[in-house]
Order: structure tokens, then sequence, then C-alpha cells
DNA sequence: TCGGCGGTTTGATCCACGTCAACGCCTCCT
DNA sequence: AGGAGGCGTTGACGTGGATCAAACCGCCGA
């Protein structure tokens, strides 16, 4: 399990970082043995013998299109979903009608896992692209994690990966100005297309300015500024919804520099 | 395990919320068994057969003193810690020497998840007050939850609302303004006080203003002067560290009503 | 081809919170 | 007891990002 994967593009966070490998994505299969995201799943490092067991684990596939829900918040929580293709966002919603993009997810990303506490989601799961999950029943995956170890190793790397993800949220969200965000932003896409084989310097975001904005706890206009701000620089080439790196150096630098 | 121990009070992020039952923290005693602080910790619902398997997983105590830390980012991670007594904060630093306060914890409260994704930890844990703490080795967690399914489904849970916890601050540090935020706050703390037996209206926080700023994403002026402001309107009655609350339905007014 | 529409960009203005500064109160140490 | 330093409060002022508003762009369906 690639512990880069998802991290923060703040060293800080994960100490023991590791270099990023890249893996095929092209040719996906049905079992897990044979999933090119086995190394980004929770099926890292299993052996032939538990690869088996667990592919009765993963009982079905769902494909989810765009715009539509995974799972609302209130629903009874039963399984988890790892995400086979396409891209997610999580979101919660307060009363008031305001509501807080809590992350967005790519495949081989675990969704669901925010429903085991109460044993009913608290977050909204939607697909920005037309997608497909498996769906790993939780009562399965709790009794299958006690006779395989390194399943249920796997498993609490996971989760505990989602509250260090959190916490850098939390930093961001908490300390940094509206370019930083954004810089600390594009890193981390970048840094999770490349773990995924894509290139690291030109890809297409598959949300709004208006997610993004909500995401990083800014308005969509300020989003869209720092993009402009960031090309103006020269640092990026924007059009519309696809995104160009021209000097990662330069976003880690505003991420890191403190910028005052 | 009491649902919503630490819950963050916007009901729209834990659907299912239970009536919050106070237990008995006077008489603290040394084994999981006679502990008071079960209902709240990972022993919730173990029958004594397995509580006494678990007792011998609790190796030892560790005392720490006020100001020092529990653990460090960056230090191997080789245990879990349940807080006996006491009361901590966990942060996150930037190279710049920003830092962000990332929760306060307190008894019946479990520490040191971060570490469990990278095998260090992530974050510092200091002790806000003379603490005490049950050392958890994870690997003998790890194994013990493989027998027994009670321990294990609460280590779930209680990483899955440290989760829920997570998204709750990415909430508030997303989208709400200083009073909303603080408001917010003060319930928080009000409730967690409730649970364990303590006044919901009158505490003492251990915090500085800066630490409540840095969990909050605000400065230490902002947050003082929301506190003066929330004295003026009746609100609280505020005398350094110490607070009563004297109007919960207030502060609730404020955090649901958007209060523009 | 055209119009409509959701998403984006850009400008002008406003305001919540940050910043800087002064001062007073507790707490702790000697 | 007395002094020092950390912490908290309050005021004056500055500013980053929100808000309001207008125009633009690309896409889709008629």
């Amino acid at each position: 399990m690639d512990q880069t994967a998802d991290a923060w593009p703040c060293e800080s966070l994960c100490v023991a970082q590791k270099t990023v490998v890249p893996i095929n994505i092209n040719s996906l299969r049905t079992a897990c043995s044979q999933c090119n995201l086995r190394e980004l799943c929770l099926t890292y490092g299993l052996n032939e013998q538990d690869l088996e067991k667990l592919e009765s684990l993963v009982g079905s596939r769902r494909r989810i299109r765009r715009g539509t829900h995974l799972y609302r918040a209130g629903e009874n929580f039963e399984a988890l979903y790892a995400i086979r293709s396409g891209f997610f966002k999580t979101d919660v919603l307060l009363e008031d009608g305001r509501d807080q993009v809590t992350g967005f997810q790519m495949a081989g990303e675990i969704l669901g896992m925010d429903g085991i506490s109460c044993e009913s989601h608290t977050c909204n799961a939607i697909a920005l692209e037309d997608s497909e999950v498996c769906v790993i029943p939780y009562s399965l995956l709790e009794s299958l994690s006690r006779e395989i170890e390194t399943l249920q190793h796997n498993f609490h790397k996971v989760m505990s990966r989602e509250i260090v993800r959190d916490h850098g949220i939390m930093m961001l969200l908490g300390s940094m100005r509206a370019e930083e965000r954004l810089s600390a932003f594009l890193l981390n896409m970048s840094q999770r297309f490349q773990a995924r084989g894509y290139s690291e310097a030109e890809f297409h975001l598959r949300m709004t300015r208006e997610e993004i904005g909500s995401y990083l706890g800014l308005k969509l206009e300020t989003v869209s500024r720092a993009f402009s701000r960031f090309q103006e620089e020269g640092l990026i080439a924007v059009q519309q919804k696809h995104i160009r790196i021209l000097d990662i150096a330069g976003l880690k630098r505003i991420l890191n520099h403190q910028a005052i």
C-alpha cells in the first residue's frame, strides 16, 4: 500500500515518505488478484491464498452515473466501497444549507469509513464522472480481517491514513492563505494522478471551481482568481478544467515559503 | 461506547444521536474491568472473560506531566494511549513554524491513531495538565482484536469516530464565522464534560486562547473578542479559563442560525 | 445556426478578521 | 512578599478574501 498515495504535500505531516511507484491502470479485470489497483487497495501484500478468500468478500460491483449518489448521509451503513474507476466527492451538509466538501476520491481509494461509528453514513458520496466501485460488505470485512492479519493491518492503515489526511486539511483550512491552499491542492492532485500512472504535470479536474472552493474553504471567485494569478506567474496553464503544471517547484515554494 | 461522546454539535453530522449517560468518574482503579471510563473506552460491551484478556493487553501506565509530550511527530509508532485522567492537545507543525492544533482530548479518549498509517507519529501529543494514560501496545491490540470481535468492532468505531469528528472540524474551519466556531467549540466541550459526569454548564478550560484559536483557525485576539461578545450578550460568563454557560440554547442558535 | 445555460472570469466594493500596540491581571518563581 | 513574564483584554487600523455584479465562454439541444 503506497503511503504517499493520498498524502498532503506537507512533508512534516508524514515524515517517512517513500518514492511513488506508478502502476499500470490500463487493463482492468474482475478479481482482486487481477486488479491493477491492488497496490493502492486493501489487498496490498496479500498472498495468493488470502487473495482468493478476499475475492469472495468483494461481493458485487456497482456503477454510479455521474452526478448521482453512491450513498447519502443518514443512510444505513452496510459496506465500504473501493473505487475501481471514476472520481467522487464527499460532502457534509448543515441544516441551513451550507455544505462542505470533505474530500475528492479516485481509483483505488476506499469510501464509506465515516459510516462505521454511527452505523449510518454521515456524509454524501457523489460521483463526479461515471464510476465503478467494488462493494465490500462491512461485516464480512470484519470477519475476514480476523482471519487475515495482513488484511486487518491494511484496513487499519487505510483508516489511519484518512485521519492523517484530514489533519492535513485542517492545517490547510486553519492556517494557510488562499494561494497556499490552491497550491497544496494542485500538488496533491498531481501526486495522486502520478501514483496512478497518469501525468503528474497535466490533468483534467473533474470538479467545479465551487467544489474546489468548498473543499479549500474559499469562494469560487477566489479560486478562479488564484488560478489566474498562478497562470500570470507562469506556474501553471489553465484552460477551464484542464490543468498543466509548468513549475512544480514554484508551487512548492508557495506552499512552504509562507509567501509573506 | 457512547456515540455522542466526542460528536460535534452539528446534528446533521451524526444523525443517530443517543442521549448522553453521565458516568461516575470518582474512584479510578487499576484494571479495565474496574475502570469507570469503560463505557467511553475500547472496552465497551466486553464480557468478563474478554475483559480479563484485555487487561493483559494494557501493559503499563504512563504519567505525563503538564507541558510535556506523550509523543512527538516523527517518533516510532508502537502503542495507542487511552487517557485515564488529564487533558491533552495534539498538533501538527509546518517547517515554517506555523502549527495547527488538531484536537483536545480528555479522559476515556484514545490517542495515537495517526501513527498507524506511517508506522510513525504524524503529530505531537502534549499534556495540558498532569495526566495519566494506559499504554496499549499496538501489535497486541491487533492480535487481540482478531480474537475478540467486540474489541475489534469498538476499535473500528473509535477510528471512524475520529474521522467523523475531523469532518466536523473541516466543516467548521471551511464555512463558519468566528462566533459560530467558538459556539461550536463551547457546546462540544460542554457535552464532553457532561458525558464524563461533570457539569455541562460550568467548567475550566485547560488551553490558552492561542490554542483555542489555532484549533478554530482564528487568532487569539478574535477568540478573546468573541468570548467578550458572548458575555455581553449574556450567553456565558467568562473569567479567564473558567467558563459558565448561561444560555445553551442561545449558543445553539448562533451555531445553527447562520446568524447573518 | 441560434439561443439558453451552467460554469468561469474579472472588476468594484465591503467587511470580518488579522495585525499591531498598549495595558492589566494571574501565576509562578525566588 | 515582590517581581517577572505569560496570558488575556481592548482599541485602532489594515487587508485578504467575500460579496455583488456584469460579461464571457463552451456546450448542448432545438
